[in-house]
DNA sequence: AGTACCCTAACGTGGCGTCAGTGTCC
DNA sequence: CGGACACTGACGCCACGTTAGGGTAC
């Protein structure tokens, strides 16, 4: 056994858990995301540390900042009915969603932009080269 | 006049010009990618820094890093016909074009996700409310 | 003398990666 | 004694923003 036999977890079977890395984990703890609690110098992960990194790693998946994702966070710990929490957290929803729509209408015109210019260039080139290249 | 007859611009005229803050023309120049002559301590901007600045620009809004745009600018510079540098920028914006592709895929999942979650808590408050908020 | 513009130098941001050096356990 | 793991700083990355402090020209 790795641990003392109750459901903590050392920071190595938390990166395999989760496919981080220590240092991300560490990073958390620093911008106050987790609080594993300390067994000597090492850090021991609880169920709450597990429960908080997942939602951790769902905020990232949406883009939301660390610091977005703590007040979360706090806002959940705070809550015992939640419903404040939930609000919260539907507003910031809205609001991100929001600009990652702004962002794939962006990135949608930048691709079109992209292909437009390659495909120029790739015309370029076939009529420098002669037209070996424009059958391939 | 502000300058001194010729077709160089201060470096305000080149900010007004391009939309960009001066800050970022020296950042440009500190990383290689514009080199304005020196009137005493002041920058004076060429038409050639103007050519620069735009592809620069052109290639910031497709993703390419300074550093590649760099590199690309530079084979620009010392290949006269442009055919390699041609190529090269090609083969860069394939990279890049498919790279921008995967990330609006990601994109579009996440945005898809993101729109569930708030679906469902959006339920789960008009629920705690009661069905006043659900017909809103 | 003010003020409008220019300059350099250097730190801050976000999310970690990557050493460097030390400690602990087996 | 070696090796695997842990730890704490602290600097590096990218593209600048933002002071802080000083010069120069009108």
């Amino acid at each position: 056994m790795t641990g003392t036999g109750d459901e903590t977890m050392t920071i190595r079977a938390m990166c395999e858990a989760f496919g981080v890395t220590p240092r991300a984990l560490r990073f958390y703890e620093a911008r106050e995301l987790l609080f594993p609690i300390r067994e000597g110098q090492k850090r021991l992960y609880t169920r709450r540390d597990r429960a908080r990194l997942t939602l951790i790693l769902r905020g990232k998946r949406f883009g939301f900042s660390l610091e977005e994702i703590r007040q979360l966070l706090d806002l959940y710990d705070r809550d015992d009915t939640h419903a404040a929490q939930l609000h919260a957290t539907c507003e910031a929803a809205r609001r991100r969603l929001a600009q990652m729509e702004a962002q794939r209408a962006e990135l949608d015109v930048a691709i079109g932009e992209l292909r437009e210019h390659l495909a120029r260039g790739e015309a370029m080139l076939a009529s420098m080269y002669g037209r070996t290249i424009a059958a391939a």
